[in-house]
RNA sequence: GCCCGGAUGGUGGAAUGGUAGACACGAGGGACUUAAAAUCCCUUGGCCAUAGCGGCUGUGUGGGUUCAAGUCCCACUCCGGGUACCA
């Protein structure tokens, strides 16, 4: 009998279903596993080759955690709101809900044909008014509930209104206060509407006027994460700076916790090292510069206070609320053309631009230490939304400053020995102190370490300002002008003030429109819906949330998926607690795993969840790059020449669709019938074959290198699907899709179903396993069990192919030692397995077997290479069969060339032999 | 610019500081076959030697530590990813 694959893994998976062997359910008496995947925005496109890398890789973990006894909570599900529905469905006028349950339907059975473990019962989609319930829910919980930065947690909001009515913002520890001051006595005097605009500087979800990244073609606002170079990451479209009132989360107020919890979890260095700089803490000190001939003054945030003596002018960023109260009436004018200069470039035209600009405001600031009054600018190089949007310019040491007084002639002031700042600034913190001293302040001779820690010092007790920790973490923009996306359970009163929705009334459903475009007057597409207004007629909220709402809980909506009265019941959350192994792209890191962080955390405050941290292990399975295959025809003509015939002549290469090239050589028919211009291609071959180009490139349906995942499994099955992906190279590595090396997995499973099979029997001898049996095995189990652990899937794959080639080596095989194979094969190929562990004579699955031990009494090699210690390091090499006596071995390394040369003069006082292990000689 | 990774045969990739190149692909040779496919066996880093044994060299470059370096340290080159007027 053959080894089908097509008969195997469809009879397994229909088993499988039928006998709900992937269903988990809370199980107190057995220790539990959460294994998750990042769920998949359900393209149109499909499952590319990239998706299963990830899946595989966790669904092995899953089902080796199964095998060793744990209960494994291991569900999918789908990241269902996004933009390509939406603006297909702008094109096609099919609502997004139709697309989408397409693409789901489409990614299922793709995801099944694979034959993942997961516990479908669980599935989870974002756009599921069941699911959504619980977003809104959170929302709502977060407008309710401010930051308490004494106690670090969410607190209601009513705590907060209380201790306004008691003492203002007197002794306040809320995120925000910094920016307001009022008394007891001013809360009770402010209106209604007043107070509940002062609290929305409060709110951890909160509607707020500020800059946001405009994306005009989007027709949406996006967030930090959605934007990258000045262009929309999803689209490449123009972005543009925009003074606008959105929904935001208090994001920034969890900056130092989620800088801190990092050390909590077991995640790679590379994407902790990019949260830290996305949160972005930076030391410094905040001043005040007193504007000369006025009562204004500026504050400004620097790192560098030590250079307060070479400060020799003030930059306002453009949007700054300071430049109002600077401009002199002279310059006006050309301060409102600059501004308007700047809002007319996009983000995109500031980077590329990088030219220095700027505008002289007319007045003067005075330095808080050396009394020089120095000019105030306005530039567009300091950003309004970080820091105070005004700084003091230090040209000497800030390259930035330097150009900036270069391009204005301003005076650029050395005040570290040797730095040479003729060419260049001087930005490193290294170097001693001169230039820097008066009556109030002495920093000369210091290094730049010291003097920052003695200015801070000094900022603090002569009270010109203090020092402050600045995060570059901003608050998350909430808001989209879109419509396939959850609605905000809030609607405006007859002041037009935001109110929450009851909760009773959630889910509040996404309404019908007419067309997904905005309305004539500009507002999002909800402005379309019929009767889109609360039972007392307030109109609702017209935005959605974003993308990332859906997905930032629902790891924890998997643990009790089916609860109407609450996200997660306490006792399904101490029971799954966190994500013990989390499985996904980098591409997140400063995305989805902030913004889960962050929801993790709130909901953490409030004691909805037991852990601070949502996903203890991260593994980041490295993008699959694709191998594009080229032919090349001769300029001007319809013919193609082979690879390696083409320099002779004048070529042009031409993408080819990989699918109908096989290991590099051209399928010549189907080449033909691919494109009509090919029908009368004529070919220069090879060897009788026509060999095509090959390179590495980005995977995308332009260069016709996509690799569908169902191509593969029909043509070798999903078990040779599962190993090839693991047998590819690490998991971590981004490396290309390359299907040339599958053969030699599809042989692998061929040759373990042949060499056990004679008909329809099993060929295992009954016997007891022999020493070499026992060997190969054991050497498998060691190898496969620590290969699982760390994750080195690739070399776990190579360990079962050394494995069949040593028993291929015996004559036969005993059951003793076939059933253990068997099991450790079963995550990798389980379809293969579940049929050869039926055949055994077992009656459940696979998955309920029992992981096996290895035993090191197996493995002694009959030659062990020991090495000699000295001094308790290994010195010298030497091989000697295991069962040598300790003597012996003294004997064979004092006679040793090498040994004996170091060893002369030192008598080993004894020599410690391990079987397996290195022997100790100690002198 | 800054911060992370990485560099090993024709290819993907193995190697707790201890025989570099596991395993696989590809290639070459052979067996079986009328033939092909499939399957099996042998060879396969480079150079030299070859009847046979073998020798030299070799992990991006240049140094260093060590009895011993792909692995550790220093300097550099190239490639990939992230990020950026963040004061």
């Amino acid at each position: 009998m053959e080894y089908n694959f097509r008969e195997i893994e469809k009879k397994w998976q229909q088993w499988w279903r039928d006998h709900h062997t992937y269903r988990t359910t809370e199980d107190p008496s057995r220790p539990k596993f959460y294994v998750l995947d990042m769920f998949p925005y359900p393209s149109g496109a499909g499952l590319h080759v990239g998706h299963p890398l990830g899946y595989i890789a966790s669904d092995i973990y899953a089902r080796y955690k199964r095998l060793r006894g744990f209960n494994v909570l291991h569900p999918m599900g789908y990241d269902a709101y996004g933009l390509p529905a939406e603006q297909y469905a702008i094109q096609t006028g099919q609502h997004p809900e139709i697309t989408t349950n397409e693409n789901i339907a489409r990614y299922r059975s793709q995801l099944d044909q694979i034959g993942f473990c997961y516990d479908w019962e669980r599935e989870v989609r974002t756009c599921d008014p069941d699911y959504y319930k619980w977003t809104q829910w959170a929302f709502l919980k977060m407008y309710g509930s401010y930051y308490n930065t004494d106690i670090e947690k969410a607190c209601p909001i009513e705590e907060l209104v209380a201790h306004f009515e008691a003492h203002g913002t007197e002794n306040c520890h809320a995120h925000g206060t910094e920016e307001l001051r009022f008394t007891a006595q001013q809360w009770q005097e402010m209106t209604k509407v007043e107070r509940e605009n002062t609290l929305m500087n409060y709110r951890i979800a909160y509607r707020g006027r500020t800059m946001v990244n405009w994306c005009p073609k989007l027709g949406t606002v996006l967030a930090n994460d959605e934007v990258s170079e000045g262009v929309s990451i999803r689209g490449g479209y123009p972005v543009e700076q925009k003074l606008m009132n959105q929904w935001c989360l208090r994001v920034s107020a969890y900056a130092p916790r989620l800088l801190r919890d990092l050390d909590q979890v077991q995640w790679s260095e590379s994407i902790k090292e990019t949260q830290r700089n996305w949160i972005g803490r930076s030391e410094g000190a905040e001043m005040t510069f007193q504007v000369a001939r006025s009562d204004k003054s500026l504050l400004i945030f620097t790192t560098r206070a030590d250079t307060i003596f070479g400060v020799t002018f003030m930059v306002l960023a453009p949007e700054s609320d300071y430049v109002a109260d600077v401009v002199t009436p002279d310059r006006q004018a050309a301060v409102d053309e600059y501004i308007d200069m700047v809002k007319h470039k996009t983000e995109r035209e500031r980077m590329i631009e990088k030219t220095v600009s700027g505008v002289f405001t007319g007045s003067y600031a005075i330095n808080p230490i050396t009394g020089n009054e120095i000019p105030i600018y306005i530039s567009d190089y300091v950003l309004a939304g970080y820091g105070t949007g005004a700084i003091m310019a230090v040209p000497a040491h800030d390259s930035r400053d330097y150009a900036f007084a270069r391009h204005f002639d301003l005076p650029i002031i050395p005040l570290i020995e040797g730095a040479d700042v003729t060419e260049e600034s001087f930005d490193a913190k290294e170097g001693i102190m001169m230039n820097s001293s008066n009556d109030l302040l002495q920093l000369n001779g210091l290094t730049v370490k010291e003097a920052i820690e003695h200015t801070k010092q000094f900022i603090n007790s002569s009270g010109l300002g203090r020092v402050k920790v600045n995060y570059r973490l901003r608050d998350a923009i909430f808001s989209r002008q879109r419509y396939w996306g959850e609605p905000f359970p809030i609607y405006y009163d007859e002041d037009n003030q935001p109110q929450p929705l009851p909760e009773e009334q959630l889910p509040l459903l996404l309404p019908e429109v007419d067309a997904y475009l905005p309305t004539e007057t500009g507002e999002p597409p909800l402005g379309r819906a019929k009767n889109w207004v609360t039972a007392n007629g307030h109109p609702l909220e017209l935005c959605t949330m974003p993308g990332f709402a859906g997905s930032s809980a629902y790891y924890l909506r998997y643990m009790d998926p089916h609860n109407d009265n609450a996200l997660v019941s306490p006792e399904a959350n101490q029971y799954w607690r966190q994500v013990d192994l989390y499985v996904g792209g980098t591409e997140h890191a400063t995305g989805h795993l902030i913004y889960s962080r962050f929801w993790n955390k709130f909901l953490y405050d409030y004691g909805y969840v037991c852990e601070a941290e949502p996903f203890r292990k991260l593994v980041n399975q490295g993008m699959i790059q694709g191998r594009s295959n080229f032919v090349y025809r001769i300029k001007d003509t319809n013919r193609f020449v082979s690879l390696h015939l083409k320099d002779d002549y004048d070529v042009t290469p031409i993408h080819v669709d990989v699918n109908i090239v096989h290991n590099d050589v051209l399928d010549i028919e189907a080449f033909r019938q691919w494109r009509p211009e090919f029908k009368n291609a004529e070919f220069l071959l090879e060897n009788g074959v026509y060999v095509c180009g090959n390179a590495i490139e980005k995977m995308s349906k332009s260069m016709f290198n996509v690799v569908n995942p169902d191509r593969i499994v029909e043509r070798y099955g999903a078990d040779t699907l599962r190993l090839y992906e693991m047998f590819l190279g690490p998991i971590e590595m981004a490396k290309p899709w390359d299907t040339n090396g599958i053969e030699g997995v599809n042989r692998f499973l061929k040759k373990l179903w042949n060499s056990f099979f004679n008909g329809d029997q099993l060929r295992l001898t009954d016997d007891q396993p022999g020493a070499e049996e026992l060997k190969a095995v054991h050497k498998l189990i060691k190898k496969v069990t620590t290969d699982i652990e760390s994750f080195s899937y690739n070399t776990a794959v190579a360990a079962f192919m050394i494995c069949l080639n040593d028993l291929g080596k015996l004559k036969s095989v005993s059951r003793g030692v076939f059933e253990p194979i068997i099991i450790l094969l079963a995550p990798f190929a389980p379809h293969i397995a579940e049929e050869l562990w039926h055949t055994l004579g077992h009656t459940g699955s696979v998955c309920d077997a029992t992981w096996p031990q290895w035993n090191e009494d197996y493995l002694v090699e009959a030659t062990v290479r020991y090495a000699v210690m000295f001094r308790g390091r290994p010195r010298y090499n030497i091989d000697v069969p295991a069962d040598t006596p300790a003597d012996e071995v003294e004997r064979i390394a004092l006679a040793h060339e090498g040994a004996a040369k170091w060893l002369e003069g030192n008598t080993p006082k004894k020599v410690i032999v391990v079987p397996g292990k290195l022997v100790n000689v100690v002198i």
